[in-house]
RNA sequence: GGGCGUUUAGCUCAGUGGGAGAGCGCUUGCCUUACAAGCAAGAGGUCGUGGGUUCAAAUCCCUCAACGCCCA
């Protein structure tokens, strides 16, 4: 009898499914022409990762998806696989060589890189593993690697063709730099903050003349770099200096003054200092007047033979050098706060460089237009559509990519430089010498990261080979990604997909929310209020964790997670199993194949409890088609709690306990049949527990992961019953509220009379008499008999049927008294709006005749319960 | 500087034009043979401010304020 534990142990039975889920194969997903393909790739976690709430998020939401789509009898295939993660896993490995006393220097290229693969086989699965935890459902014989063979291919195909197409180039351009990675950046990779910095203004002299100027900079130490002092050619103040030369302090380098309309008059003093290897404005000004290029600063941000006496000090120490001299000559004027933004490496946080080299860039624009055209005409839709504005604003304003990076870990540039004649040789193969002869030479920088990742939804699929797999799984269906990543990877893979493939890589984006923490920062290891979804999982279970993320995953919107929420959802799947503990308790001796419809009998909570699943589903199911999950879970929650345990199951009872051998095989069918449906229904977001419980429940297939879904069936719908169980519903509440108010003990088993005139609400009322003894703990309830002298009652109102619990010595007049009138003051102020409503004329003529029907129903039902609580009022009294 | 989002119960949040909702917390009473991780009942809200549209606004429009995010 008691094999079932009262408390559902979630570590008992996770890992136990998903080996089975696994060894069965129902994760694999084949090239069935029988079938329509459903696809998801997974934003692939980095190998550095471990799991995280961002993935946990995002990762069940996908599980959500891809298990209901395969349970709807779709080829679902949800691919994963993981992403080298260029800088981090490089600064990861580098850091782990220090604990050693070494640099990656001091291995060499090709040891370090031997490392970096050894690091990567021992701990690059690690997520993985986290996320079978999960329950994640992925297809997990087509788990890929962003430098894996396949995946390495593709990005030389990509390159190779960018580049033939005039697409991919390399040149002289500044770039950001940051001086810790000691890599190029892309612009996106750079994050700007906001500082409290200075304003100086510095004093140049003219050339041959007692005259002087000055200008404002916010890093006087770049002047060691300055080759031209620019001004706006309409201002009048300074035009007249345009083709005279200043002396540069400290230095006493010549310096053109340029009229260049870029110059902002308003800025400091109109004139400006132009450093073009420092600073991308200036770098441009110099182009247009063929200014010399000074590089002031080593790859680590220090100060070089270019900088004289300067030479060796770091930029912040030359900073206040330089302050300090140009201070002692007297050329400061004065210094000012300014705040401004300054950029920083999205991955060590240092502060960038701007820092001209020589690097290679893809040319955007033009991949860029079918991009924004596809999400334009709905070719791929985003939700929420807001992204698709900010989408376009950064498509529209699209600058070329900066894609080598200075490191040793990712995809080597196929590109080789030729040691005799100088040329330079792209190849998708590895060439053996140059047409010339000559030995070639590799070119040493490697591409960034997002470069593979951006080709994941195809190349996963085998491209460039035209394989089986990509003619069947392309274009995926939906990618279900963060925000914040919307130009690192959703821009990038909709222009290439576009572009080599053609077609769009996915026909729907669904962007997820960022996961806050109680106070509403965003969770980060360094603020230390990070909730690690393993230790959840450990404690509360997988399901528990789900459930909880898909409930507060409003589209839309930043959202919060707190242990209390997860220990709520804990508390639904214990609810769940014991729910299911009844069920299945009372249905050891129910055989569905022996179940005759026609011989059964349904009852009033029957129909309702079948009309409420009814709703259910359809609801379930367009809340999935628009990712609207937490509304979903909050349905699933409600129909199960609500009114599956709180109503149905309790009326149930009466029936397994008491009732007729027809009636209890009716009670166990319905039982059966909802539980069965409801566990299909929630699998997609609670897997573990809902396939516990399936498989002690039923033997109707292998497991609920391949059981079809639930289909709406609006002939269940069923109003009366819906009706009439609303009634019963409110006729119990309302006895239990008098008991409860007038403090009877609910052990107290009291009478009641009950006077109903409506013929129908009688007959439901008698039809279900057996539920209000039980439910209202009643020892007896009379219908329609004489009440005598109504003050020696509490009285309560349904419609129009009054329900009469005597008084006597268990129940205070006083306490009555005051109960009434607390229901009166609240029905009176109902009373007084319905009344103001309906004597404003506009109202009456212009509201939809219904509304005015629904507010006149309302009053009078209102005034009419006033009517008898003040009778009842004035009897006690 | 430009853009986006948020503001509803003590806390965290749902709620797309017609009687203010949930979870948690709180109060009261219950070990009622599935569940005390539970059951029953209850208290608690000028829906950020000011204006507008409408017969009707938490909901649509505008102003302002506070907070947050993105871009330059």
């Amino acid at each position: 009898m008691e094999e079932i534990p009262k408390v559902y142990n979630p570590a008992e039975v996770e890992e136990k499914w998903y080996s089975f889920w696994e060894k069965r194969g129902f994760f694999h997903a084949r090239c069935n022409p029988e079938k329509e393909p459903f696809t998801i790739v997974i934003p692939p976690p980095n190998i550095t990762g471990s799991l995280h709430m961002g993935h946990a998020l995002n990762n069940s939401l996908q599980d959500f998806i891809i298990r209901r789509k395969r349970m709807q009898g779709m080829e679902a295939l949800w691919l994963p696989g993981t992403d080298h993660a260029g800088i981090a896993t490089q600064n990861v490995v580098e850091r782990k060589l220090a604990e050693r006393g070494l640099t990656r220097e001091d291995l060499g290229r090709e040891k370090f890189l031997e490392e970096v693969w050894a690091w990567k086989e021992k701990y690059g699965s690690t997520i993985i593993g986290q996320l079978k935890r999960l329950g994640c459902s992925c297809d997990w014989e087509r788990e890929r690697f962003t430098m894996d063979e396949g995946c390495s291919r593709a990005v030389r195909a990509v390159f190779v063709r960018l580049y033939q197409e005039g697409l991919v180039y390399r040149g002289d351009y500044i770039i950001n730099w940051c001086p810790r990675c000691k890599t190029a950046l892309s612009d996106i990779e750079v994050e700007h903050e906001e500082i409290d910095g200075k304003l100086w203004y510095i004093r140049y002299d003219l050339k041959d003349s007692d005259e002087f100027f000055h200008v404002a900079t916010t890093r006087p130490e770049t002047m060691l770099g300055d080759t031209a002092v620019a001004v706006n050619p309409h201002d009048s103040r300074h035009r007249h200096l345009i083709g005279r030369i200043a002396i540069l302090p400290l230095v006493g380098r010549e310096l053109p003054i340029v009229g260049d309309d870029f110059v902002d008059p308003e800025f400091g003093t109109g004139l400006v200092k132009v450093t073009p290897a420092h600073d991308p404005n200036d770098f441009e000004i110099g182009k247009r007047h063929n200014l010399q290029e000074v590089n002031i600063f080593t790859e680590d941000a220090v100060v070089n033979q270019a900088g004289g006496r300067y030479e060796g000090l770091d930029r912040y120490e030359a900073r206040n050098a330089v302050v300090r001299d140009l201070e002692a000559m007297g050329y400061i004027l004065k210094v000012e706060h300014h705040r401004h933004a300054v950029g920083h490496c999205y991955r060590c946080h240092t502060a960038i460089e701007p820092y001209l080299s020589r690097q290679w860039f893809v040319s955007m624009k033009s991949l860029a237009e079918p991009g924004i055209e596809a999400v334009k005409d709905g070719r791929i839709k985003f939700t929420p559509n807001r992204w698709e504005k900010v989408y376009f604003d950064w498509m529209y304003n699209i600058r070329d990519w900066c894609i080598s990076r200075q490191l040793w870990w990712g995809h080597r540039i196929p590109a080789w430089h030729c040691k005799r004649c100088g040329d330079m040789v792209v190849s998708e193969t590895d060439p053996s010498s140059c047409p010339c002869g000559g030995e070639l030479e590799q070119d040493p920088d490697v591409l960034d990261t997002w470069f593979s990742s951006g080709l994941w939804p195809f190349s996963t699929l085998g491209w460039p080979d035209d394989t089986e797999d990509l003619r069947y799984f392309y274009p995926t269906s939906v990618l279900v990604t963060a925000f914040d990543i919307i130009f690192f990877w959703v821009a990038r893979m909709i222009m290439n997909g576009l572009h080599f493939m053609g077609d769009v890589p996915f026909r729907e984006v669904f962007f997820t929310a960022l996961i806050r923490d109680e106070s509403g920062k965003k969770m980060s290891k360094s603020s230390g209020n990070v909730i690690d979804p393993l230790e959840v999982i450990e404690r509360y279970g997988a399901d528990a964790l789900r459930f909880t993320l898909g409930f507060i995953a409003v589209p839309g919107r930043d959202i919060f997670l707190s242990r209390e929420r997860i220990e709520g959802s804990q508390h639904f799947c214990n609810k769940i199993w014991n729910a299911s503990r009844l069920a299945l308790m009372n249905l050891r001796d129910f055989h569905l194949e022996e179940v005759r419809e026609e011989e059964l009998e349904l009852t009033l909570e029957d129909r309702w409890i079948r009309s409420a699943l009814s709703r259910l589903i359809s609801k379930v199911d367009d809340y999935f088609e628009n990712y609207n999950f937490s509304e979903a879970c909050k349905a699933l929650y409600d129909f199960f709690w609500g009114d599956f345990c709180d109503w149905f199951l309790e009326m149930a009872k009466e029936r397994f306990y008491a009732g007729d051998e027809r009636g209890r095989k009716t009670a166990q069918y319905v039982t059966y049949s909802t539980l069965e449906c409801f566990l299909r229904l929630l699998h997609p977001i609670m897997p573990f527990i809902t396939e516990e419980i399936w498989q002690r429940l039923t033997r109707e297939g292998p497991s609920i992961m391949v059981a079809p879904w639930p289909q709406a069936e609006t002939q269940m719908i069923d109003e009366e019953a819906e009706r009439e169980m609303n009634f019963i519903r409110e006729l119990i509440t309302c006895v239990r509220r008098i008991r409860s108010e007038l403090k009877v003990k609910p052990s107290q088993r009291i009478q009641a009379i009950l006077t109903a005139q409506d013929g129908e609400a009688l007959k439901t009322i008698e039809r279900n008499i057996h539920h209000i003894l039980t439910l209202a703990r009643l020892s007896q309830l009379e219908v329609n008999v004489e009440v005598g002298d109504p003050s020696g009652y509490a009285r309560g109102v349904v419609g129009s049927t009054e329900i009469f619990l005597p008084l006597r010595e268990t129940i205070s007049f006083d306490d009555e008294v005051e109960r009434i009138e607390r229901e009166l003051r609240k029905l009176e102020t109902d009373a007084h709006k319905a009344q103001t409503k309906l004597s404003n004329d506009q109202f009456l003529s212009r509201a939809p005749l219904e509304v005015v029907h629904k507010e006149r129903k309302k009053l009078a039902e209102i005034t009419l319960k006033i009517e008898k609580l003040q009778e009842q009022l004035r009897l006690l009294k």
